[in-house]
DNA sequence: ATTAACGTTTACGTTAACGTAAACTTTGTG
DNA sequence: CACAAAGTTTACGTTAACGTAAACGTTAAT
């Protein structure tokens, strides 16, 4: 008994994508909405998965690469051999990401340096030494 | 005077791609090494704006923002005007790239969850309270 | 009852980022 | 010299992730 369904639009326009978008998630098996007749009806855990993949989408994962994401919440732990398998899947995932972190902090510290010429070069008080470039790119 | 250039399969293999891929980004006029007769002959320079390149896909930018990114290094910067825009272009950029480093920290967070419950599921020492859903999801 | 707003299915179109293949040249090596 | 390894251009193929359009149903309000 969810506290109260929403449309497809509700979605759309609360996560800043299509209708035609979740559809596309829909068809593609990501999402199995309830229905009232036609109309698709969006429960929380839709809504929470949705908002998974978009997450994901946004760090560059694939459509199918979000799908093994999520499943992992709801695996069939059911011997040991299976939760030994999910753990490595776990390192796995988690270097990947840890990787993507590194890449973003990189990028980061490219744009300070951009930023602190910029401000420099506009009368920011001028540097002592004046601002070479640093060895991070 | 560079070091010394590098061979396209040389960059290849470093990077994990396939030429194709290299001369597909000069196709697009992100790289645009020197030639010796026909062979293309990458500088460090060169290499570096594959790496950028490479790093900004990973994280899921397109070809055309790892553009964007890139050419920052290397600005007009005539007037102030300009510089400012730069300025608020860093700004945009650093927003975005914070956004993703939360995503990834959520999931991160995502997988530290599943990991523990893996592990006392593993009989690692039995929970007292036993290990219920985390409301993180 | 007739719009307007929102929903539905079906289907073809599009863009990005390469893969794959063919046909050819250049370069080093036995 | 012969031939294998690595390089080149040209061009068509492919996949993912939607966009766009047509044609239609449902409900709410004027």
């Amino acid at each position: 008994m969810p506290g109260r369904p929403y449309t497809i639009s509700e979605l759309a326009s609360e996560f800043g994508v299509t209708t035609r978008t979740i559809r596309f998630y829909e068809e593609k098996g990501l999402i199995s909405p309830a229905r009232a007749g036609h109309k698709r009806l969006y429960s929380a855990a839709d809504r929470v998965r949705i908002k998974l993949i978009l997450r994901g989408r946004r760090i560059g994962m694939t459509l199918r690469e979000c799908v093994g994401f999520i499943d992992m919440y709801d695996p069939a732990h059911d011997n040991a051999e299976q939760l030994h398998a999910l753990l490595a899947d776990v390192k796995q995932r988690r270097e990947n990401l840890l990787q993507r972190k590194r890449d973003i902090d990189a990028m980061l510290a490219g744009l300070d340096e951009v930023q602190v010429l910029c401000e420099s070069s506009l009368g920011g008080r001028p540097r002592l030494e004046k601002p070479r470039n640093r060895n991070t790119l």
